[in-house]
DNA sequence: CCTACTTTGTGCGTACGTTCACAAAAGCCT
DNA sequence: AGGCTTTTGTGAACGTACGCACAAAGTAGG
């Protein structure tokens, strides 16, 4: 069913699965590099050594966006950045308010790579009066107080939690209660937000666990002994551990 | 689980599946907050849903690791922390090393979470001459120059990336000589590395991206267009059209 | 036009992950 | 002790994701 084009068969209308929405953004960072360097067009094999993944994936990734290769030649640099930026959504402005001026939320505010893809640092808020007023990246550090005004008033989409974790779920609450229904979360606690609104969770600790985890099976052998708690002790029971491999 | 002979499916000595590793730091979070209330026991119920996941989920994932809870009762928790703990390694200490002293890097040498499970910032590293010699979080920034004698004599198991993007692949390439076999890479890369070497990615442009295709889909209807390129017609015949994004 | 070659788009088998639902185990109460 | 309640641990159904392998669709050349 070689459709010129039209009804896409792919996912009722736009059902792109969440694994293919998640590497979109990668596929696009590399296709920019090339789009840089002037390269015309690409196979699946190349972007797809370029983004880190199989081809085959690559390409029935793209498929979910529509039929943008031509057979036998490869895809448009141009027109696949064009394609993947707007089923992203970045071909439009993302104000983005990011809210606790610590460490990180400096280091965000500065970060270069936010204003890379459409999205603009439209506040910076914190709840310290110490802190509110300070000048960073060239814009004012605004108190919470501002916080439904700011949001309100500048369209802000999108809000960046880099509060300390106690925080973390009160300033989740007001930015829902202002309208935000996208929230990246550097807190390490669950947010719980209503039906409807998006949270993603960026934690170091647990990416260092899991590092962690892997480098225990490889280098060492077996988990580390420490000092054991008791097993919750029922009347003469023995606490045995996991059966570990004999080493 | 009757049958003590049944050939675990999760067999492989350790077989723990990854997406069961990569919520065990959110459960053993979840259980030190427990702890630290002095709670003494929980059921796979109530630690579902402080972590934030389906409870059937959580007893299976804690099944991989052993036959930790009490029927009719529920965890014990601070057995469950030391087990997890255990399990991820964390019961072991592991020197990290930040490499690229930015604003990033610099946040990261000060972030307490880092410290708060056994992982130690056991230097802080930049190619900078200008940075190297500070002290940061009481710690001086050595220079890249001694990456390899750091890693050897202070044990160095994990390396954190946060150069600028050119440098990461480089960075990357002189921590694996150097032995490190894992990498927590916060630079906007695609790194390549030898076979047995574990690399994480954090990658914030990726988390907002990913938060845009959905609030498009919520907020907006469809995708907005916006300057589009042409298909392309020929092979050589290029269609250098308006920069869709900006560099 | 016809043949040879390249590369996409996708059907299909397999593996992995999630959730339901329930038997088995443990505590508690009478 | 026996029955009732609670809660674990897991078999099984379901759904999603991955990657091979190949037909279809296009280009290139004679």
């Amino acid at each position: 069913m070689a459709t010129g084009r039209t009804e896409r068969p792919a996912q009722r209308g736009r059902g792109i699965p969440e694994a293919t929405v998640a590497r979109l953004p990668l596929y696009l960072r590399a296709l920019s590099a090339l789009s840089e360097r002037g390269v015309p067009t690409v196979s699946s094999e190349e972007l797809a050594a370029a983004a880190g993944v199989n081809s085959a994936k690559l390409r029935k990734d793209l498929s979910y966006l529509g039929s943008y290769g031509t057979r036998g030649v490869g895809y448009d640099v141009e027109y696949l950045v064009y394609q993947i930026s707007r089923e992203l959504g970045l071909t439009q402005d993302w104000p983005v308010a990011i809210i606790g001026i610590g460490n990180l939320g400096h280091a965000l505010a500065n970060y270069g790579g936010f204003a890379s893809r459409g999205f603009r640092v439209a506040a910076l808020l914190d709840a310290d009066r110490a802190v509110t007023g300070q000048r960073i990246a060239g814009m004012a550090v605004r108190h919470m107080d501002d916080l439904e005004q700011i949001v309100r008033e500048d369209h802000v989409s999108i809000g960046v939690i880099t509060t300390p974790a106690p925080a973390a779920q009160e300033v989740a609450d007001r930015l829902v209660a202002a309208g935000i229904t996208s929230i990246l979360n550097f807190a390490p606690t669950v947010l719980s937000v209503p039906e409807g609104v998006d949270v993603r969770k960026v934690d170091l600790s647990i990416e260092l666990q899991i590092l962690a985890f892997h480098e225990q099976r490889k280098s060492g052998l077996d988990p580390v002994a420490g000092p054991v708690p008791a097993r919750p002790s029922k009347p003469g029971e023995r606490g045995d551990l996991p059966e570990v491999m004999p080493a």
